[in-house]
DNA sequence: GTCTATACACAGATAGAC
DNA sequence: GTCTATCTGTGTATAGAC
C-alpha cells in the first residue's frame, strides 16, 4: 500500500468533515440549509487551522476568524455558541473520523509484521490527509476542559495499544524479537508525529510521505527483528 | 555516562539561569540589586513554565503571573518590559545554556559510537534538567517574532547536523552502515523530543531517563548496524 | 442568513505614592 | 523596590436592523 492507493479506498475530504460536523452539531447551528452551512464550515475551519498554525487558537481573536472568512462577527456566531464551542467541534469531529480510518483497517486478518506496516502506514497517510487537524489537535489540547482533554488522552492510550498488541502477537508467533514493546510503541508514535508537527522540514527536503513511511518502518524493523540488541532494549 | 554522573558535571541549576539572564539584561531590568533580582527571577520564570504549561503563555495573562509570583504588576514591569521582551529572554537565555552545554561534550576526540552515544545522551539529560525550558520553548516558538524565530530553527538545524555528522564518520569509518543520515538525524531528534513533550506519559510508567535514554540507543544502533534492513532504509 | 453597532470584561502597561 | 490605581486597547459575545 502506498498514499495513492490508500487515498483512492479512504476518501475522506474536508467537505465530509463539515458535513459530518453539521449533522452532529445540528441543534447549536442557527442557520439551516445544508449547502450554505457546509460551505461555511469549511471556510472557518480552514481560516481555524490556517490561523492557529500561524500563531495558536488563543491568540486567534474572532476578529482575525472574521476577517479570514470573510464573514462577520454576527454571521460566524450563528455556527457556534463560543470559542470553546468551535474548539470542541473541530476536535470531536476529527477524533471520530480517525477512529473509523483505523477501525476500518485493523479488521483485516493478517500476520503481524503485515499488519505493523499497514498500521503504520495507515496513521501516517490519515495525518497526511488531514494534517492541519492533527497539528491542531497537538497544539491546542491544553486548551481544552477536562472531559475533552480526557478523550485526547484516550485515544493517544487507544493508538499506542493497538501497536503494543501486534508487537506482542508478534514476539509470540516469534517473528519479533523480545523487546519493551510499550515503549517500542512510544517511539513509532513519536516518529509518526514528527511528520506533521515539523511539516516544513520535510518539505524543504522533498521527502514525500511514501519515502517517509519506509522509512520508519525500516527503522522500527530493524529494532524489532534484529538479534544483536544491547541491554537498552530488553524488557 | 548516566543521568546522576551528567549531573555532577554540568551543574547548571535555575539560580545559573537567572543570574546570567539578569547579566545579559542589566540595562532593561530597573532594579538593580543582585540577589534581588536573582530570587524574583527565579519565582518570575518558575511562574511562567508553570502556568504555560497549563494554558500556553498567549493565555497566560500578566494579572495570572502576578497572582502565581505574588508580586504585583509594577513590581513584575520592573524585569522586563513587555510580556514579548519577557518570553525572548527566556528563549534566548535557554538557548545561550544548551548551546554551550553541547559545546563541551562534542570537543572529546572519541569514535562514532562513542560520540553517538554521549551526543545522544547530552542531549536527553540536558532536556531533563532543562524540561520546563524545552517544553516551553516548543510548544511557544511560533509566538516569537521572525528574528527569534529564526535562531530556534538554526539550532533545530544545529543540533541535528552534529548528529549527521557523527553518522557520517561512522559510515566512512565502516562501523555504520551506509543509512540516510539526515533522516536518521531526525527520528533520533524526534525520540528526543518526546521524552520532555510527553513527560506525563513516562513519568506515569516509572521510565527513567537512564532507561529512555538506553532504550533510544539501542533503537538508533540497531538501525545504523545491522545489514538485514528493508529498501526504505538506503539513502 | 448576514450585517452593523455596541456592551462589557479583561488584556497589557504605566504613573506616582510609599 | 514595590504597591495601588488607573489608562487605553482589544477580547468575546449579542441585539436588532435589513
Amino acid at each position: 500500500m502506498n498514499y495513492e492507493e490508500f487515498l483512492t479506498n479512504i476518501n475522506i475530504t474536508m467537505e465530509d468533515f463539515c458535513r459530518e460536523a453539521f449533522f452532529e452539531n445540528r441543534e447549536n447551528i442557527r442557520v439551516k440549509k445544508e449547502s450554505t452551512v457546509v460551505k461555511n464550515l469549511q471556510k472557518i475551519f480552514d481560516a481555524v487551522f490556517k490561523i492557529s498554525y500561524e500563531k495558536g487558537f488563543q491568540a486567534m481573536s474572532m476578529r482575525d476568524l472574521s476577517r479570514e472568512t470573510r464573514m462577520s462577527m454576527g454571521a460566524l456566531y450563528a455556527y457556534f455558541s463560543s470559542k470553546e464551542e468551535l474548539l470542541e467541534i473541530i476536535q470531536r469531529q476529527g477524533r471520530a473520523i480517525v477512529n473509523r480510518s483505523l477501525q476500518l483497517y485493523l479488521e483485516a486478518d493478517t500476520p503481524p509484521d503485515v499488519k505493523l506496516r499497514n498500521v503504520i502506514k495507515t496513521h501516517l497517510f490519515l495525518s497526511e490527509i488531514g494534517r492541519p487537524w492533527f497539528y491542531f489537535t497537538f497544539m491546542e489540547a491544553k486548551n481544552l476542559n477536562p472531559k475533552e482533554l480526557e478523550e485526547v488522552l484516550a485515544m493517544e492510550a487507544y493508538t499506542e495499544n493497538i501497536l503494543v498488541d501486534i508487537l506482542e502477537e508478534g514476539t509470540s508467533t516469534g517473528l519479533f524479537q523480545k523487546r519493551d514493546h510499550s515503549l517500542t510503541a512510544c517511539m513509532i508514535k513519536a516518529m509518526q508525529q514528527d511528520w506533521y508537527l515539523k511539516r516544513w522540514k520535510y518539505s524543504k527536503r522533498k521527502i514525500s510521505v511514501d519515502q517517509y513511511a519506509d522509512f520508519v518502518l525500516a527503522f522500527v524493523e530493524a529494532f524489532i527483528k534484529s538479534k544483536e540488541i544491547g541491554s537498552g532494549g530488553r524488557k
